[in-house]
DNA sequence: GAGATGACGGGCT
DNA sequence: AAGCCCGCCATCT
């Protein structure tokens, strides 16, 4: 476990159910000075956690809020029932409302 | 240490 | 709106 991976992993177990983040968010707020950039390191880390973490993973959006994974095909419905499971409401366009469950660190 | 990689972001077409 | 490209970061070879 390097520094960074154990720091980001830190945040996103503090973001709270029915609440969504950015890699980018993320990243900043992890003490990442670069964050814009820095948002495809967290996206490796979140890539790479077990099944079974206790890290909230599919809390992690990108920045347009809606669910990424560049070019994948049904991983994405998985993340999107976490999520709604949660109470998270998408809309038409596969977005959740940024200003309403965005989750900013608290 | 150099080159390749990708759950990203932002800008341009 | 959708896609393409480029830049940067942490990691892995």
């Amino acid at each position: 476990m390097t520094a960074f991976q154990t720091a980001v992993c830190r945040l996103v177990r503090r973001c709270p159910r029915g609440k969504v983040i950015s890699y980018g968010g993320v990243a900043a707020i992890a003490g990442n000075p670069r964050a814009a950039r820095a948002a495809r390191a967290v996206g490796a880390i979140m890539r790479d956690l077990p099944d079974g973490t206790d890290v909230p993973w599919w809390r992690v959006i990108n920045s347009r809020g809606e669910i990424s994974h560049r070019d994948i095909g049904h991983g994405p419905a998985i993340q999107r029932k976490l999520l709604e499971r949660e109470g998270v409401r998408f809309g038409g366009s596969g977005r959740v409302d940024w200003e309403r469950y965005g989750w900013s660190g608290e």
